[in-house]
RNA sequence: CGGGGAGUAGCGCAGUCUGGUAGCGCAUCUGGUUUGGGACCAGAGGGUCGCAAGUUCGAAUCUUGUCUCCCCGACCA
């Protein structure tokens, strides 16, 4: 049953990641030529972005800030979409569709709010355009501008404001699938986009207990999400006052750590309290028969989950695509010498791939591609590995007649390519699947425990860590800091210099106190401080 | 938005200082030789040099404006 491919022990992680930092002496040895140049060593910003080129997941668009999200990229979020909704149904919530557009009057009701994203919102003011000497320039000015949605709780909210009456009407738990606009200032490829993808949930309950088992079950669904489908490993937590959704009581988020060590938030579930029902008057009668008002909350997560992926998975080759969401799980390239083999090859890998279609992983029949296009083999292998397909299967004319395959996992480039019979690769590939999903969880999961350091107990330890003088490169292994912190807003002050942010109060405390690594103060709660994207 | 750097063929770059009508490597196409592995040889195609205006007989090159990207900050669901 067990397939003599299956590697039983799991190769040490970071073998080919030195953990020192001395610098480059090394005499770069015979190594196998990467796909991905730089590598994540010597240069990281960049090889993300190679990765991103390589992957053939998304490019920039010419337009600022906007990228065009290109099949594989957007063939994975489409796989992240339909698990995600099926989450959001099985909790109880219906899919909306609201306007991209939001009159600026709604925003001036919520003054946090407003605050929170008035520096960067698109604000459309003319209806059409008139030409003057050929050059097309706005006219018709609106009475009111409208702004480009870069959230929903102002629209969202107006309308429930309409739908509520009744504490019968509770608790109201809608979700829209949508594209919303924030003007950043330094965009970043699939990571921070002025526009981007994502979902919004938006909820309103009778009762604060109820809007908070809420918030906190949807942001458990975005960690199971996260571990189970992206074998991405977060930590769930609360968000500090200052970092919290503009208009919110209490924000919470999965921090997810990437191959540099820093922190990227990677969905966030926020209890709004009455804060917006008040402002946009959502009220309902009671059991009582008394005017209340709703306890709303919001949550989300977006496309910037294709850049977690690409800074968590992948390795000098490329991107490593989690089975889970990959639009393709096994990738079948022909191997073809001449025309007399090419007919025989073909009819051989169809059959394969309708054998293959027919196996079930994780509750899905498998996605299966034949790579039938007119190039070289060994160039539509690469093209696949560099797009992170999990198993990439060759199949010659020597194939056929020894009944086998010829088998690459992604996750295991160093044990090359493995012969195998045609039916027992069959009969093992969704295990494979599993396995590949495993270890990809493993290895992230190794990597964050490593790099999360308790032993930081005074600012000096702090800035030793963090500081000037400290080694950030790649290979200098920083990450997060877990440690007490006292809550006293006034010493995250402190934290400016080092460009590192609290990302959350964990969920799991000791409980034990301690003194305040910023200030010395006591302490009880563990918070972790890391640099974030 | 502040500081720095950069936009020349799909990608990576040279040429810019000292203006004379565009080149290299990879990729692509064709032919041939190869073939279980990211091949080799020969030939070919592809660029209004980010965009716009100006100076000039002549602009990739000089001037101004503008757009975009990268790095560092600030900002930030």
């Amino acid at each position: 049953m067990l397939p003599k491919f299956v590697l039983l022990s799991s190769p040490q992680f970071d073998k080919e990641r030195p953990m020192t930092n001395t610098p480059a002496a090394q005499p770069k040895p015979q190594t196998a030529k990467t796909a991905i140049a730089p590598t994540r060593a010597e240069n990281y910003a960049e090889w993300y972005q190679q990765v991103v080129r390589a992957s053939d997941m998304a490019e920039l668009s010419g337009v600022r800030g906007c990228m065009i999200i290109k099949p594989w990229g957007y063939g994975i979020w489409e796989q992240m979409q339909r698990d995600l909704d099926r989450r959001f149904k099985e909790t109880g919530h219906d899919n909306c569709y609201f306007p991209l557009f939001i009159p600026l009057s709604y925003f001036q009701k919520e003054a946090d709010h407003v605050e929170g994203f008035a520096k960067e919102m698109a604000v459309v003011t003319h209806h059409r355009l008139k030409s003057d000497d050929g050059k097309l320039t706005p006219d018709g000015e609106l009475e009111e501008p409208l702004v480009v949605r870069p959230t929903s709780e102002m629209v969202i909210g107006t309308a429930m404001a309409k739908w509520i009456k009744s504490y019968r009407d509770l608790p109201l738990l809608i979700n829209q699938w949508a594209n919303v606009v924030r003007w950043e200032m330094r965009p970043r490829i699939l990571l921070r986009t002025a526009e981007f993808l994502w979902q919004e949930g938006h909820t309103a309950h009778e009762t604060y207990d109820d809007a908070m088992k809420e918030t906190r079950v949807m942001l458990d669904v975005y960690r199971d999400f996260a571990e189970q489908v992206l074998a991405l490993p977060v930590i769930p937590g609360e968000k500090t006052p200052n970092e919290r959704f503009p208009g919110a009581v209490n924000t919470y988020t999965i921090e997810a750590m990437m191959q540099d060590g820093r922190a990227l938030q990677a969905g966030t579930s926020h209890y709004l309290g009455q804060n917006f029902s008040k402002s946009l008057n959502i009220q309902f009668q009671n059991r009582e028969g008394v005017l209340e008002f709703a306890h709303t909350t919001s949550w989300g997560l977006s496309t910037r989950m294709l850049g977690a992926l690409v800074m968590a998975h992948s390795d000098d080759n490329g991107l490593r695509t989690p089975p889970r969401v990959a639009p393709w799980q096994v990738v079948i390239v022909p191997i073809t010498r001449n025309d007399a083999d090419k007919q025989a090859v073909m009819d051989y890998c169809q059959k394969i791939k309708a054998d293959l279609q027919a196996q079930v992983y994780a509750g899905q029949p498998l996605r299966v591609k034949l790579d039938a296009r007119d190039i070289a083999g060994a160039d539509k292998r690469w093209e696949w590995i560099k797009k992170g397909a999990p198993l990439v299967v060759e199949i010659g004319a020597r194939d056929i007649e020894g009944g086998k395959v010829c088998v690459t996992r992604r996750d295991r480039l160093d044990q090359g390519k493995q012969f195998v019979l045609r039916d027992d690769f069959i009969a093992a590939v969704a295990g494979e699947l599993a396995s590949i999903q495993q270890t990809l969880f493993d290895e992230a999961l190794a990597f964050q425990k490593t790099r999360i350091v308790t032993n930081i107990k005074t600012l000096a330890d702090f800035e030793a860590y963090f500081g000037k003088d400290a080694d950030n490169s790649f290979a200098g292994g920083q990450g997060f800091v877990r440690a007490k912190w006292s809550g006293d807003e006034a010493s995250l002050g402190i934290l400016d210099k080092y460009g590192v942010t609290i990302r959350c109060v964990p969920f799991d405390q000791d409980g034990q106190t301690g003194t305040c690594v910023l200030t010395g103060a006591p302490a009880t709660q563990d918070v972790i401080f890391a640099r974030a994207y």
